[in-house]
DNA sequence: TTGAAAGCGCTAACAA
DNA sequence: TTGTTAGCGCTTTCAA
């Protein structure tokens, strides 16, 4: 009745012998098929797997049948409310489908990026789904992709080569700057940006694009870390210029969090004095003071097409730009109702 | 000069026989041991690694050498910052060692949880960290873990058998409330809290331990999920009794971050009229506006210790709690410099 | 210094 | 319906 106690991992074939069956059998059992079992062998086995508290090897399986149910992600900065939300979306598709996510941070460094791709390779994931911080925009050498799906996430537009996914930036700045002018008559729309999504990003051609078909003058530029810190200082740098601008459309919610921190701070009111609006959506942006007017990137839609591709065998690479929508809150001086 | 470009992935063997060696000296090569190579020798095998761009397969390594470098963790909510902090830096202890993550969000289901923690220990990982959704509170049956290292983060106390890491929650919610009382003279200091982290909650005793040493009574108390829009709604609560708290703990910034909401929109003056101070002390709260004076987890600390009881044999299980800091920012009242 | 070969735990073709 | 067995790609002992 004893059974082992010791480090050795139970196998199929302790199993077999405890139901003094084959190993064969056992995985009949365990995979339902391909071959059909006897009602009560089965039931012998599962007996014996119960009480032997048998579990199977899932990376010997992956090793035998050549699909691990894995997907690798690798993505430059995990706490940039996009890219979790992002990762989670990515999470729950995968999960439908019945794949783990292996995730790894690249921290936005080139070198590290190529290495933890290069692993996860060799970790046979079925599928890799990278934010690159550089590929995105450069076409470079080509991925040392043998053979497994790749999905380059959040890109300005197509990748020579690749599968790629991303939202219709363009579109999406200038409805951000459209609402800014129409709705709320500014003038003068500062504009905040990072560095690493296309050059020039879209969004910047979206803001001069949508400034230029209303006939005003570009207004002021800056350029910062996708980060809270990032847009804080940019803001403050715009906030600076003379003249300042008399609202900012801010590329993204991360930077957005920043700058509203930043207004507050110089006591500028948000809503009235300098209406702002942002690039993302992210739940995050909700819940800021005022909340932010964004313009939402459809990431749940963007993810479940991110597997679709990996899981489609060998379509021509194709660039997927996602239609965007401006969700009007307050930040911009609309007065929205409460979450 | 072509090398195959079929789906097959390239393997040691090929690789042996275009070095014209055997595939145990590719093996050598690539792992730098256990035997040595003859320098022009190793060139050669070099050579044909580069050459037919062979990718070791990890998973087959893993297979032989009976572990993966691989780490599972579970938590019930990605999305909450804390856990993405925690998230975090478990990610990057882990790459210090050579491991990757592979993640699953349990979602706070109780069933699902226990189906990733089976799934990921057949998936033979080196260790698995668990932020679970009920065991932490409630000694349950014995997990199905057989032999690997299992860590429960996030949790209140001890846990019979298992190792687990936590904050000093009591402490640090008493630290807070003390603030509060001794630094701005809050006389009926409101509670939000969520459920799952030990019954009661730590946080909850802490609070009212220093009420009661402060000869005060019990503040109004609000239980609701632990998010965002958990914090909205249970201020909302608080702040329709009466009397209405003269200022609030809340037990996580996730939740703070709502009950901020629903102050400003109450038009409520946060320091001055109603001081807060939340538990957990993310960078997110730093960001938020007023910035939250926080109780904070010293994340890093606590991934490194997960990943040392991960890696040492077997020690006795153990519980590990973190010493917390109270930051001053401004929400209490306090006036705080800029980021 | 190198090679042959056993075997990690599993699946599935083939045989019985 | 069940069993035998050949690998999946790798590491490493043992022998040469």
């Amino acid at each position: 009745m004893s059974h082992p106690t010791n480090p050795r991992n139970i196998t199929r074939a302790d199993v077999a012998r405890y139901a003094g069956v084959s190993t064969a059998v056992v995985s009949y059992v365990v995979n339902d098929g391909p071959r059909s079992v006897a009602p009560d062998t089965a039931a012998r086995v599962r007996e014996a797997m119960r009480v032997l508290r048998y579990q199977p090897d899932l990376n010997a399986r992956a090793l035998k049948k050549g699909r691990s149910q894995t997907l690798g992600l690798v993505m430059p900065d995990s706490m940039n409310p996009f890219f979790t939300e992002l990762s989670l979306a990515i999470e729950s598709s995968a999960a439908t489908r019945g794949q783990r996510m292996l995730v790894a941070d690249s921290h936005g460094d080139t070198d590290l990026e190529e290495q933890l791709v290069t692993e996860l390779l060799g970790r046979r994931v079925d599928g890799l789904l990278l934010v690159s911080s550089f590929r995105r925009s450069t076409p470079s050498a080509p991925l040392p992709v043998q053979g497994t799906p790749l999905v380059l996430l959040d890109c300005p537009g197509p990748v020579p080569g690749h599968h790629s996914i991303g939202p219709d930036a363009h579109g999406g700045a200038f409805a951000a700057v459209d609402h800014l002018i129409r709705e709320h008559d500014q003038r003068r729309v500062g504009f905040i940006i990072g560095e690493g999504f296309g050059t020039p990003d879209p969004r910047q051609l979206g803001w001069e694009r949508c400034l230029q078909d209303a006939g005003l003058r570009r207004g002021p530029i800056a350029v910062a870390p996708w980060t809270a810190a990032g847009g804080y200082g940019a803001t403050k740098d715009l906030l600076s210029r003379s003249p300042a601008p008399d609202s900012i459309f801010v590329a993204s919610d991360a930077q957005a969090v920043g700058a509203l921190h930043a207004l507050h701070e110089a006591g500028i009111d948000v809503g009235g004095d300098c209406p702002v609006v942002s690039f993302d959506g992210t739940q995050h942006s909700s819940w800021t003071w005022p909340p932010l007017t964004s313009v939402r990137q459809p990431v749940e839609a963007m993810a479940e097409k991110a597997l679709d591709l990996v899981h489609s065998p060998s379509t021509a690479p194709s660039h997927h730009a996602f239609d965007t929508h401006l969700i009007i809150r307050t930040s911009c001086g609309c007065h929205a109702s409460s979450p």
